[in-house]
DNA sequence: AAAGAGTTTAACACTAACTTAACAAAGCAG
DNA sequence: CTGCTTTGTTAAGTTAGTGTTAAACTCTTT
């Protein structure tokens, strides 16, 4: 997330206006972005281009968005590469027919920036942990498994609720370091979902009740830790 | 949160509940506001008041808001503001345009304050985190951390409160520099905050008691410093 | 449409942290 | 040494921040 600067978008779009906008708001979160017009474009410009998102409009002249899309998944360089589709609500290609095709996510037009903005930190939030790989962590003495939702303490098995659990992995994931509720919200819950700070609070109460009171502990006017060494 | 104080947020909209519905809200949340009721006044009044956002109705009498928009993106002064447009859904002016005109998110009414202030914190949060790239200081025999806001010394780990560890973060950051009480309320507590400049002294001890007399020393008559070399 | 789990909000209780105050000790000028 | 100023120290008062519980809401399942 810190290195937003160098994320690259690619956006296209057969109507400039949109291509304008969508570019507009996007280098000033701080992406570098490149354009193209049609499917055939697109294609050529992905190869020189290299960018980590590629939000692809469906209807357009040439080549549609779906072929495009296929014939990107082809390219192994560009198979990284997240496509998100923009798609009219009356063109009706179902959900389904796009991530058959590839694709990682959807929007429906109009576009709304602040959300297009939170689908695309949304993927690499997905995709850091994925990074991560593992799934368990292992920590002081819990076995923090995300596969099954699971903290393993002492030969107990405890099984917590999505939220709570993605707040213990979160912290134990980065042992020491103070996050504040603000940043727990925006790490764990998404920068488009409105909750109130306090929130956290109460997962923090509930996940000390399961595993103990040990491992989390409060930093006074800044927020929460992890616990260990 | 400390320095919310100096955001500028400039309401337009020609109904006075709203209006003070926002004006309310903002100001409790910290935010300095002013206000507008139609769209000539509004762009008179940013002009004056420099506003770092602007949150403005679409309909409204004498200039609506896609034309103040307008004419306030032409200001250089103001280039720099986020515009918030606010709609009625019944309102059929198409989001594209909104954008088109150069706003940077717009909301439906019915408007939940809360999620309006979220959205605003949300585009200011990256600033805030450019702030938060100081790190670790390791001077003679410490080890202070601010991303745990804990002392390291001879391995024993040390968390202090808040202003405890800003105190010692601030002299340590500046090693051998006296600074008088009132200058470390200025650098600590903030400039617009009125406390007594003794209270500097008890958190002097406080933190002396915790890492070490050896440390921080007084000079008397002037103010305190970290000592090294 | 009722039940139930998960999540969020709201309300009240509690306490660490902060501030203030008050007195003791130390430094300094004469 | 004596009196005055500045700082140390402790304790008591106050507040902001957090803990805690319960109720409200959402969403899914039956």
């Amino acid at each position: 997330m810190a290195d937003k600067q160098k994320i690259k978008v690619l956006v296209v779009d057969d109507e400039p206006d949109i291509v304008e906008i969508l570019k507009y708001n996007l280098q000033k979160e701080g992406y570098e972005v490149a354009t193209a017009e049609d499917g055939l474009k697109a294609v050529k410009t992905a190869i020189k281009f290299q960018p980590d998102v590629i939000l692809l409009d469906i209807m357009m002249p040439h080549q549609d968005g779906v072929e495009t899309c296929l014939q990107i998944r082809q390219i192994p360089e560009l198979k990284h590469a997240f496509i998100i589709f923009l798609t009219a609500r009356l063109e009706e290609y179902s959900e389904v027919a796009a991530f058959d095709v590839g694709a990682d996510d959807y929007i429906t037009k109009p576009i709304k920036p602040r959300a297009l903005m939170s689908r695309i930190a949304a993927l690499f939030r997905r995709d850091s942990k994925k990074e991560q790989e593992k799934g368990q962590i292992k920590i002081r003495d819990l076995n923090i498994d995300r596969s099954s939702f699971t903290i393993n303490k002492a030969g107990k098995t405890i099984t917590l609720p999505k939220k709570e659990f993605e707040l213990l992995y979160f912290l134990a994931n980065n042992p020491n370091v103070v996050y504040s509720r603000d940043e727990l919200l925006h790490n764990i819950w998404g920068s488009d979902v409105f909750v109130l700070a306090r929130t956290v609070d109460v997962h923090i109460r509930k996940v000390r009740e399961k595993i103990g009171e040990e491992y989390i502990t409060t930093v006074k006017g800044v927020g929460y830790k992890f616990e260990i060494g």
